[in-house]
DNA sequence: TTATAATCCTACCAATTCAATAGACTTTAA
DNA sequence: TTAAAGTCTATTGAATTGGTAGGATTATAA
């Protein structure tokens, strides 16, 4: 299960990703759109602001836009921001890889399979998918 | 990610599918050879049990054994027993269906139709491997 | 110049979950 | 009768989750 502030998150993408290029949108108005508490949006978009996704404009008038184009922007690199690992398991992360501590040896380890074929398949997906898909 | 209760049941399980058919296996056993504090596996199995995946006997030279052969036994129904829904959203779990808060129609929710793909792919492994896959 | 509307930032909080531990119990075999 | 096993319930400390609070800062427009 992915946390609401992924959810969210991928939720004001998509909003963004629907305005025109550059247009600029207050978390007001994602907030109440999307039926997202705006305090906990606040928290959200500046740290996808300050992982590179989005620009910003402070004051009156000012808002978030998209800094590249929809279809630029993988399901994959935002899930990581947002939530981490897509892995199920540490020790088969490709991006935050940690050894189990209760596996002395990977390879002899029963469930290590099993976890790399479900990261690849869900990789696979969120490589492929990118803001664009969801607009449609 | 899993959490180490699901982790530590699965291991447990594929050190019991391991055993011939019938042989009991002591707590005490499983958690020595596969790195997991015993009293937590103690409540693990325990849950196991209760789920109808293992049996016990109870007293000196007693155990626990698999009900049901290796290869019957998926790893979908164990992971929903140990982790709960596959699904990465309620709103997209077959087995723990739950409406979202936020959404007020799922079929214009923008994540919506990913979520289903990455049930779909991760489900289609779950479903399609039995603890028999761990074994070898 | 001043009111207002916006983001920025840090901290805080309550509730839940996680990972484990404790301890008393029952059952069984030798 | 004693040691070795599972059973059961409760507790605990730490981390995470899902927010909230409150101000600081910045930009616009009247």
């Amino acid at each position: 299960m992915i946390s609401k502030k992924t959810k969210y998150g991928l939720k004001a993408l998509t909003f963004l990703a629907k305005q025109e290029k550059g247009q600029l949108v207050s978390i007001a108005t994602i907030a109440k759109s999307e039926n997202i508490p705006q305090k906990f949006l606040e928290n959200i978009l500046l740290g996808l602001r300050k992982a590179g996704f989005l620009g910003s404009k402070k004051g009156k008038g000012g808002g978030y836009y998209l800094l590249k184009k929809p279809e630029d922007i993988k399901v994959a690199s935002v899930y990581r921001i947002l939530e981490g690992p897509i892995a199920m398991v540490p020790c088969v992360s490709l991006n935050f890889y940690e050894k189990c501590g209760d596996c002395l040896d990977e390879k002899t380890c029963s469930v290590h399979k099993l976890m790399i074929q479900i990261r690849d398949s869900t990789l696979a997906i969120m490589e492929n998918n990118t803001l664009d898909d969801f607009v449609i």
